[in-house]
DNA sequence: TCCTCGGCTTGGATCGATCAAGAGGGGGAG
DNA sequence: CTCCCCCTCTTGATCGATCCAAGCCGAGGA
């Protein structure tokens, strides 16, 4: 703190810290980084001497010497306007809580939608990171094999749909358990016809998704022909798929692979003067805010973000420690948010 | 992209250029930060060599040199569960964008809510940032005080209600105008009786952007006693402002101090049997997904969050530019975003 | 008393870029 | 023809922390 006195644009160096404490340079780095190689009274007059001066180490000095940056880079994805997907405000949350824990700091970056690499690239280059989180997954995944044909080290929040044999390390939450949990919950209360609403074939989560919901269709011998909708991510695509499995198919529940789509389902159950929660039931996906404050509540599938920023800090110590440790995947569990859209 | 063959642990220095251009590390030097002290044909000699071996300057090594880092830190406040705020999310996307077009990276910490300043210093003092964007600011701005006191060049999003005579560079938006827009926009439908919930009266914002709902008022010689209500940000407790303010004040339309309270109002529509939109319209403040997801849609000011991350950008070019230029305040306009819930 | 050994400390070199000054060459003015 | 200047490029030093290998010191054994 004392630096704040005089002029506070120079900060105290650890040249400054030796002169003070009556030591060598070499002596207070150990002090930080091996405080165990010094006696202790020569310790505390050390420290007593950094607390003093208020010295911290010159980040620059320290990562252009160690070549690391404790930085770790993540690409932010807004959520869409119009959707109910803002997930990304919860985990970064706890991302930057965890890693600052273990002494990185979260960078972020910008990327467009055309170039999926661009943005790694510079950062690689200049050294800016140690390594990066991944966290669009959604579609296949040309980062998680440009990033390890980089040999830069990484940790994918997702699993590697469309490579089984990638070896990077990853982190997902199992959405089929979700929504087998969904639909359980459902069956329990006594629907029957339950109806599915979720993204095109070509989205993998999507199809995971909607696997937990055949499931456990199939587990009490109730029929899913007819009762399965496959549409774009919108709350009009869900409110149009709903109203046409209320004509065709007359399910008396919904679960769906997003809380947006659910949306479009309330938005049709209302259109018809149908009271959800009493009269249909609807469960959405993610826990999003919009679930958790639309008058009534929508159940909703909540995924544990918080949990897999834990694992994701987790992993990357591992990758960034010598030698670098590489677990396996990790999949973790989501929970059922229960409101009054499931009665 | 050439390293990437070889080994890719060690990217190419810009000694590494000098040699392949046949010219010193100066001229490489001054090829990227200075181009025009280059004679145009030895410039595309070392552009060429640059592009060859995918050079890009060591971060650490110029931050040393440079005492600059060119790094911008950002407290990351999360939404609270359960409420409809979610702003981070937008406003932050545009942040990363723009601050990355001027050559500057958004580097996020965490901070406990008990200390306010915690988070900030160890990066100052590790010169691990230039310069902060301060958002936190809702009540009074201890920060902006101890930054100020610290030399550190930050902007701030929100104005220093607390203390008129700070000097420091300031972003905000002007909530009474939003809420003037509101109100008028519901004059303009023929409502008269329009009741305001917003929070309590210690919230310099809260305060604000209810004086542009009685200036509204006022200036169509309308009255606003016993039209008003001030309660904590929470569903609950917008709920049962409108309850009590319906029995007591039967207004025909609400204005609020934010998406989660008008929640609260569609709720205790809701519990009454009241269409709304019809019989008493709504109009929320943020233009949160809530707002825009919730059947019928909400109305609400939208505040141009990307209007400002450009501009706290902007401001903070000047800040760190030399000399440094101090830019006054800037305070932007919201727009209101129309939707069912007013009509 | 001398020597050795282990633990702590020391100065010097290093990471890769930029700053400050200086060297070399060509052109215009006298 | 000479001088000077300016433009272009080069050389050496520097930012602050860490790595390296050598140096110092006191304790213990011969």
């Amino acid at each position: 703190m004392a630096w704040s006195g005089r002029l506070a644009l120079t900060p105290p160096t650890l040249a400054d810290v030796a002169e003070r404490a009556g030591v060598s340079r070499q002596t207070v780095s150990n002090a930080v980084n091996n405080p165990e190689l010094l006696r202790p009274d020569t310790l505390v007059r050390v420290q007593d001497a950094i607390a003093e001066l208020g010295y911290s180490p010159n980040r620059a000095a320290r990562n252009l010497r160690t070549r690391a940056s404790h930085m770790i880079g993540l690409k932010f994805n807004p959520a869409q306007e119009g959707t109910a997907n803002a997930t990304m405000d919860r985990f970064v949350h706890t991302l930057v809580e965890t890693s600052g824990d273990s002494g990185y700091h979260i960078l972020l970056f910008a990327g467009s939608t055309e170039d999926p690499v661009g943005g790694y690239d510079d950062l690689l280059r200049s050294t800016a990171v140690d390594a990066f989180i991944v966290t669009d997954t959604y579609l296949g995944n040309p980062q998680a094999a440009w990033l390890t044909q980089r040999r830069a080290p990484f940790v994918a929040f997702g699993r590697p749909w469309d490579n089984p044999e990638a070896t990077h390390a990853w982190v997902d939450v199992d959405g089929a358990a979700g929504t087998e949990l969904a639909t359980n919950h459902l069956l329990d209360k006594g629907h029957t016809r339950i109806a599915w609403i979720g993204w095109r074939k070509d989205s993998f989560i999507g199809e995971d998704r909607r696997s937990g919901w055949t499931r456990a269709m199939h587990a009490r011998d109730l029929p899913t022909t007819g009762l399965a909708s496959r549409v774009e991510d919108t709350i009009a695509s869900g409110r149009e798929a709903a109203t046409v499995l209320l004509d065709e198919a007359r399910p008396t529940a919904f679960v769906c692979a997003s809380d947006t789509l659910a949306m479009g389902v309330l938005h049709a159950l209302g259109d018809r003067g149908i009271h959800w929660g009493q009269d249909v039931a609807v469960v959405g996906f993610d826990d999003s805010q919009v679930a958790q404050v639309v008058p009534g509540g929508l159940t909703s599938v909540r995924q544990p973000l918080e949990q897999v920023a834990v694992e994701l800090v987790k992993a990357l110590e591992g990758l960034l420690s010598t030698p670098p440790i590489a677990g396996p995947g990790v999949l973790l569990s989501p929970t059922l948010a229960v409101r009054l859209s499931t009665g």
